[in-house]
RNA sequence: GCCGAUGUAGCUCAGGGGUAGAGCGCUUCCUUGGUAAGGAAGAGGUCACGAGUUCAAAUCUCGUCAUUGGCUCCA
C-alpha cells in the first residue's frame, strides 16, 4: 500500500500502482470524468501511469494549465496522426502544446504543399481518429532502440533530438498508428477531444533557427466540449474588434501610406492630439522628478555611432548612411537618442555635485526593421521615444532606478494598465559575444536592475539573452487584443557607453570618475503606446474632448437666455451655440455634418430650463439623460482624468 | 529576410475572361419642435502597380509594392 496526499493534505491508501484516474474515480465519478493529467510529486504524469511510491498529488483539469497542457499535447499528437494518413512520408519536427493549444512542425514530401484550404480536410482526418478512442501508451525505451527505430522511418530531425537526449530518459508515445517520441504526459485516449479547430500555417526554422530549414508549422486548438470551441472562437472575434489597426481607421488616429513607406505612420489630428495629451502627461510627471527637457537632431555624423557601437553591431541592417556634396561625409539617420545625450553630457565640465542629470526628449529615431516584422503601430520603422538618460554616481544608481520604477508604475497605474509583466533581461549565459563591455561592468548592471527590483518588492520573471547588447534591461510587458506581448517601458543600466563617449565628472577627490547611465522610457515609443492604450480601453476615450467644446443646443429660441448661461457657466468664449442661427431648423442642425463629429450635444428646452439641467446624448452611446452643468462638466474631467491627466495623490 | 494568405468605391465586403456590384458613408432636395431620424435623387472605382497569355484581362500567369498570420529579428 502507498499513501497518497491530496492537495487539501488529507491522506489516502492505495495499492501500489494505482493510476490517476483510478484515485479520482474512488473521490469522484465528476472528478474522473474531468481529470486530464496528474501532478505526481510535482512531476505530471498520465492518469494511466502507476504510481508505486507514496506521493503528493494534484489532479489537472480543463481548469488547469497541466490540463491542458496534456490535452493539447495529446491534440498534437492526433494532428501529426492525422498529417501521416494524408501525407505519407512525411517527417516531424516537434509538436508542443502552448498558451492557446498547440502545433506541430513538420516537414513534407517532395512537392506537397499545405495552404489553408487543406487545414478542414486534416480536422475532419483528426475528428474521425478521435472518434476511434485510440489509447495512448507509454513505452520506454533504450537510447539504441530509439536511434533504430527513427533510423528506420528515416526521421532525421526525431534523430537529432535523441542524440542529444541521455539513455534510460527516452519515452515513445503511441496512439493508434502513429508513434512519436514524446516525454509525456497524455490523455488516456483520444476521446477526450471533441472539437477542433486548425487555425493557420507558417513557416517556422526548425529549431528557431535562421539557417536551418524552413518547417511547415500547423497551428491548432481543440477542446473537451464543442461549446467550449465556439465561446473560443467568440472571443477571437471580440478580440478582432479591439485591434488598434481597426480602432485607429474608425477613429481616424493614424493612418500609413504606400507612398510615404512602409512601416512610417501618418498621424491624424485627432491621433496628434493624443499623443500630444499622452507626451504633456509625461512632461508633467518629469517635471516633478527633476527631468531637463533636451531636443537633438534627427541625424549625426556616422562617427558618432561608430563610437557608440551601433554602427558595428547594425550598420549593415539599418538605414544606410546619407551622404552629402562633401566628399566622404556621412550621416545617419539617429536609431537611438542616447549618444547626442552623451555628447550633451560632455557640453561642459560636470561636478559630483551636479549629479544626477537627466535629461529628457521626445525622440524620434528610425530603424529599418525586417519587412516582416512591422505591425500596426506596435512595430513601425520610424518612432518616437518618451526618451530620457540619467547620468549618476555610482552612489546614486539604485535610488535613480527605483525613482524610474516609481515613474512607470505611476503611469501604468494611471492608465490602469494592470496586466503587465515585469522582466529583467540579462545576457545569454553562454554565448557573450554579442555584447560589448567588460564582465565586471555587466555584473554591476545586471545586479543593480536585481537588487533595485527586489528593494522595490517588484515581481519579475528572469530572461537570459534579452539584455540590449550595450547593458540588461528591466523591461514592463503588456499583451495586446490578442495576446500577443509586446514590451512597453524600459530601464537599462548602462556602464558601457559612457566609457566609449569618455563621460566624465569631477568627485570630492579632485579626481575624474565615470558617471553610469540609465536608459528609460516609461511608455516605450508613442506609437506603440497608443496601439496599446487603444487595445486596452478598446478605443473608448474621450480624446479629443473637453466641456468648453460641448455643443449647447436649444430646441427653440424661447431657450436661447437659457443656452447662453449654460455657455457661461463653462466660463468659455469656445462654445458654440447653433441658437445663434435661427432660420434653421433644429433637426435640420442635429444632422450637420459638423454636430455630428461632436461627441456630446447639450440639449435644452422648457423642462431643462425649468430644471437647471441639460440633456447629454453621447455620440455612439445615445441618451445619458438629464444632469446638472456642474454634473456634466465632472462627468467630462473624470473621463478624461481616468485616462490622461495626472492623478492627484 | 523566410513560409502562407490578402489587395475591387471613403469604410465593410460580394462578384469574376466580354456595360463594375451591395450595405453603410458622402452630396443635393423634401419631411421633421424632444431629435444623431425618414423619403427621393445624385456623385464616387485604370478592380494596388507593371509585364505576359488572349480577339478580349478586374478576372488567368509572372514580377513589384503594400497589408496580414507565423518564423527569425527587435539598439
Amino acid at each position: 500500500m502507498i499513501k497518497i496526499t491530496l492537495p487539501d493534505q488529507s491522506v489516502r491508501e492505495y495499492e501500489s500502482g494505482v493510476n490517476g484516474l483510478e484515485i479520482a474515480r474512488s473521490i469522484s465519478n465528476r472528478l474522473a470524468k474531468d481529470v486530464l493529467s496528474i501532478t505526481v510529486n510535482d512531476e505530471v504524469y498520465d492518469l494511466t501511469r502507476p504510481i508505486t511510491t507514496d506521493a503528493t498529488i494534484k489532479l489537472n483539469t480543463w481548469n488547469d494549465v497541466e490540463g491542458k497542457h496534456a490535452f493539447w499535447h495529446s491534440s498534437a499528437h492526433l494532428m501529426a496522426e492525422a498529417l501521416e494518413a494524408i501525407y505519407p512520408g512525411v517527417k516531424l519536427g516537434i509538436g508542443p502544446s502552448i498558451e492557446n493549444g498547440f502545433y506541430y512542425d513538420v516537414d513534407l514530401p517532395e512537392g506537397e504543399v499545405i495552404v489553408e484550404k487543406d487545414l478542414q480536410a486534416i480536422e475532419k482526418k483528426m475528428i474521425e481518429l478521435a472518434r476511434l478512442k485510440n489509447k495512448y501508451t507509454r513505452e520506454d525505451i533504450s537510447k539504441q532502440e530509439a536511434l533504430n527505430y527513427f533510423t528506420e522511418k528515416d526521421d532525421q530531425y526525431k534523430l537529432e533530438l535523441i542524440s542529444e537526449l541521455e539513455d534510460g530518459t527516452i519515452t515513445l508515445y503511441k496512439q493508434g498508428n502513429f508513434t512519436d517520441l514524446c516525454r509525456g504526459p497524455h490523455l488516456p485516449d483520444t476521446s477526450y477531444i471533441k472539437a477542433i479547430k486548425l487555425m493557420s500555417i507558417a513557416g517556422a526554422y526548425w529549431r528557431g533557427d535562421e539557417k536551418n530549414k524552413q518547417l511547415t508549422r500547423v497551428y491548432g486548438i481543440s477542446f473537451p466540449k464543442q461549446k467550449f470551441l465556439e465561446e473560443y472562437l467568440v472571443m477571437l472575434e471580440e478580440a478582432k474588434k479591439r485591434d488598434h489597426r481597426k480602432i485607429g481607421k474608425e477613429l481616424e488616429l493614424f493612418t500609413f501610406s504606400q507612398r510615404v513607406g512602409q512601416g512610417l505612420p501618418l498621424w491624424l489630428p485627432k491621433g496628434a492630439m493624443l499623443r500630444e495629451r499622452l507626451e504633456n502627461f509625461l512632461k508633467t510627471v518629469q517635471k516633478k522628478y527633476g527631468y531637463e527637457p533636451v531636443i537633438t537632431p534627427h541625424i549625426g555624423q556616422k562617427e558618432l555611432y561608430v563610437t557608440s557601437g551601433h554602427y558595428a553591431k547594425y550598420g549593415e541592417d539599418s538605414f544606410q548612411p546619407i551622404n552629402t556634396p562633401a566628399e566622404g561625409e556621412e550621416f545617419l539617420l539617429k536609431p537611438m537618442n542616447c549618444p547626442h545625450h552623451c555628447e550633451i553630457f560632455k557640453a561642459k565640465p560636470r561636478s559630483y555635485k551636479d549629479l544626477p542629470v537627466r535629461f529628457a526628449e521626445f525622440g524620434t529615431v528610425y530603424r529599418y526593421e525586417q519587412s516582416g516584422e512591422l505591425h500596426g503601430l506596435t512595430r513601425v520603422r520610424g518612432f518616437t521615444q518618451d526618451d530620457a538618460h540619467i547620468f549618476c554616481r555610482p552612489d546614486q544608481l539604485k535610488d535613480e532606478f527605483k525613482k524610474v520604477i516609481d515613474i512607470v508604475l505611476y503611469i501604468f497605474r494611471t492608465l490602469n494598465f494592470e496586466n503587465f509583466v515585469t522582466q529583467i533581461s540579462l545576457r545569454d549565459k553562454v554565448n557573450r559575444d554579442k555584447y560589448i563591455g567588460t564582465e565586471e561592468n555587466w555584473d554591476k548592471a545586471e545586479n543593480a536592475i536585481i537588487e533595485a527590483t527586489a528593494e522595490k518588492g517588484l515581481e519579475t520573471v528572469v530572461e537570459y539573452g534579452e539584455a540590449a547588447f550595450y547593458g540588461p534591461k528591466l523591461d514592463f510587458m503588456v499583451k495586446d487584443a490578442l495576446g500577443r506581448s509586446w514590451q512597453l517601458g524600459t530601464i537599462q543600466v548602462d556602464y558601457n557607453l559612457p566609457e566609449r563617449f569618455e563621460l566624465e565628472y569631477t568627485g570630492t577627490d579632485d579626481k575624474k570618475h565615470r558617471p553610469i547611465m540609465i536608459h528609460r522610457a516609461p511608455f516605450g515609443s508613442m506609437e506603440r503606446f497608443v496601439a496599446v492604450l487603444i487595445e486596452h480601453t478598446s478605443g473608448k476615450f474621450p480624446l479629443w474632448l473637453t466641456p468648453e467644446q460641448a455643443v449647447i443646443l436649444p430646441i427653440s429660441e424661447k431657450y436661447n437666455e437659457y443656452a447662453h448661461k449654460i455657455a457661461e457657466t463653462f466660463g468659455s468664449n469656445d462654445v458654440r451655440c447653433i441658437v445663434d442661427d435661427r432660420n434653421e431648423k433644429i433637426g435640420k442642425k442635429i444632422r450637420d455634418n459638423e454636430l455630428k463629429k461632436i461627441p456630446y450635444l447639450l440639449i435644452v428646452g422648457e423642462k431643462e430650463q425649468n430644471e437647471g439641467t441639460v440633456s447629454v446624448r453621447k455620440q455612439g452611446e445615445g441618451d445619458l439623460g438629464a444632469m446638472t452643468v456642474e454634473s456634466f462638466a465632472s462627468y467630462i474631467q473624470e473621463e478624461v482624468k481616468k485616462l490622461i491627466e495626472v492623478k492627484e495623490n
